[in-house]
DNA sequence: AGAATAGTGTCTTTGAGACAATATCTA
DNA sequence: TAGATATTGTCTCAAAGACACTATTCT
């Protein structure tokens, strides 16, 4: 018998590189920050990028990307939150050949993701208000905006703006993170009023921060809600709203 | 020099079998349904799965999905709205190997989705109420249910439930289309505020459908608007609200 | 007329936004 | 005390949900 125990794949079957690439966000001296690796090979040698590689055969895709994210950065610990965001797969995007990549988007507080010794080239905490996202190796600028805009959008319906924070922290430090990762300034009271009001997204723990000035801020922790009701509603862009007004 | 024009990959990267498949949600006989088609081959030979294949050499994914649609069921059109949806590389979802998969959410009025003569197995419209995904071949049971989550949240802050819909269709179509989707009933007179009110979303046509019984209905077609403002809530699942009164 | 479906209006409640006022700390 | 930050409260407006009512066709 030359049949194989398990079934085989159809014939012409061609097999493609695939490689997992992290966005990985964190809030860091008052700023939005991604980490990014200054790449140490062609194609685009010391040009900064993602970090990323190549998965392993048998190898789950998160995995592949927590992995390639200790290798290459030093860092331990799997991000406080970790979700997928998409598969960029156009031909033309590496000039090695068809190479495919499915994206990951992570978030992390700032304590837990420091750049310690790092196995590959350098890597380095990049602002994203200062940092010119043209400079990408690959389509990685078009990845990073994708998972920015995932951020945004995620943060407003989902208690995941908390995995930015650590385990305590006031209202404040969670109304700092909504404030940059939105690009705008948010109203201290409303905002109070509102996170304290949504079911399950924050559990007082009835101790208290000591600040250098002003009235000591209560302590949370995440609630157990997944799921906003209701959702953190970002201010409406400038719509140019054509309401045209309808004739009587 | 045998350095080749483009850089190669490097040394032990063992590329990945890739394919796409695809779950294509229509309206069909007041329900909503999802196209399937029966593996001629094994691995799940004779079993129902979604459609789809694997990609070729330096082809889009994207592009790989409309073609192998095409290819198993003889639809000809592009779904009116195709996105990404999730890429699947649990080792073990494929008895073959480890084959990843990338998913996509494509939508469709059933005029345009006809399962004509098709090239390969049997295919068919199974209605979703009356269908036990349990039968699914490998994990595609789950990659059915995150499409059908991706599409009942989509509807809520997008114009995407237009896809289901002929070019011109009435606000009692749409109305359907949502209760399909969401799987319960909405208050015509609200809906038809709401989604008249919101900017963008449908453009009134000024021509009437000819009904057998009842008041002529108004013909629209979908607005430029790709995002609502303000958005269709879905009502409220039945949450076991934990709203613990806090105490004075 | 009566049935059926489309579309409008009205009331109530919820929640967002603007902003005043109070509370509690440090220097 | 002044300065700073946290937290509560109040008012107004927009929009959702419940539901009565009018409009336009058919038989």
């Amino acid at each position: 018998m030359v049949q194989p125990m398990s079934p085989s794949l159809p014939d012409g079957v061609v097999p493609v590189p695939l490689s997992v690439d992290l966005v990985l966000l964190t809030v860091r001296d008052d700023q939005l920050a991604v980490l990014l690796v200054r790449r140490g090979i062609d194609p685009y040698r010391g040009r900064w990028a993602l970090p990323g590689g190549f998965v392993r055969p048998g190898e789950d895709l998160a995995d592949a990307a927590v992995r390639e994210l200790a290798e290459e950065t030093g860092l331990r610990h799997r991000p406080a939150h970790l979700e997928q965001l998409a598969t960029y797969g156009t031909p033309g995007r590496d000039p090695r050949g068809h190479v495919v990549t499915v994206a990951f988007l992570a978030l992390a507080p700032q304590s837990r993701a420091p750049v310690a010794g790092t196995d590959a080239a350098a890597s380095r905490w990049a602002p994203l208000r200062d940092t010119s996202t043209a400079e990408l190796a690959f389509d990685h600028a078009a990845i990073l905006a994708d998972g920015l805009e995932r951020a945004r959008s995620k943060i407003e319906y989902s208690a995941v703006a908390t995995a930015f924070c650590e385990p305590e922290f006031t209202v404040a430090d969670l109304r700092r993170i909504y404030e940059l990762v939105w690009g705008c300034r948010l109203d201290p009271r409303n905002f109070h009023r509102k996170v304290t009001g949504t079911a399950g997204f924050l559990l007082p723990t009835g101790r208290f921060t000591t600040p250098d000035s002003g009235r000591p801020a209560e302590l949370y922790r995440r609630g157990e809600a997944g799921v906003l009701h209701p959702a953190m509603l970002r201010p409406a862009r400038e719509h140019p709203e054509q309401k045209r007004p309808e004739q009587s």
